[in-house]
DNA sequence: GAGACAATCACGCTGCGTTAACGTAC
DNA sequence: AGTACGTTAACGCAGCGTGATTGTCT
């Protein structure tokens, strides 16, 4: 399939997933003879893997190493296994902790739509100014 | 209070805060005779509040903006308030659109999460391979 | 061969980090 | 007079957006 179908299907736009390819992210498993790019199903799961984990703010050669660690695990050709798990788990941790520090943002932007809205009602009721009784209906 | 002070207690840094006045969004209140900026409670305030906003990645612009709204209704001498506030529910609106998208990042960072957690354990504990019996304790 | 789809530069932008070299406050 | 704290450039960088120009596919 090629790229514009991927960008429906991802969401991504098209220069995101170029620049995916750029910087070795994502590439397309192959190219037309015209030089368009196509991609497989997998290619697709992998870019949406790595839309799960643009909230987390890893940078996109953290992101890259991130999956070429899953695709080492995976492919089990690896000498020293323990080395990848471990560098996974420090991963999985950053992560967590990545997690927590979206909840409190996600908390802080409800406060402050919060703050917005009681400004909005504030000034938008019948206002009562300083020192002036309330008006009974 | 100087810029140090400032940027323990907002927890943002020193550039960032420098920033923010290069851009006109939270200028110091004063300048110290040498030069080092002055900022008061209601600065800290104006930081605190930006900070809150963050996560909902307006543009530095906008939250200038936004600023600027909120600074002109207490001040209460705008000529047609309504206009104000018409700007403002706008934002609002945007704000909780962007909540709800913040908690779909989140979700999908929390099944991210788990995918990494599946993938440690299932290659630390004793494996399996395919086609391999389960062996019994 | 017409229209939709794609390709490659290349420059622009936001929101800071990061030196570097130099003043200020106490 | 030392030292902690501050100042102003100025350049750098990630992660794309945004044309402009040209080629490909059916």
């Amino acid at each position: 399939m090629q790229i514009g179908e991927v960008a429906d299907r991802t969401g991504l736009s098209l220069r995101t997933i170029r620049h995916y390819e750029e910087v070795g992210l994502v590439p397309p498993s192959a190219r037309s003879k015209g030089g368009f790019r196509l991609y497989t199903e997998a290619d697709v799961e992998r870019l949406l893997l790595v839309r799960r984990m643009k909230p987390l703010d890893f940078t996109l050669e953290e992101m890259r190493d991130l999956l070429a660690l899953l695709d080492q695990l995976d492919a089990d050709d690896h000498p020293r296994r323990a080395v990848l798990i471990d560098r996974l788990s420090m991963y999985h941790e950053v992560t967590t902790q990545r997690i927590d520090a979206l909840r409190d943002q996600l908390t802080a932007a409800e406060t402050f739509a919060g703050e917005l809205r009681a400004q909005i009602t504030r000034h938008t009721r019948p206002r009562r100014r300083r020192g002036e009784p309330e008006r009974p209906r």
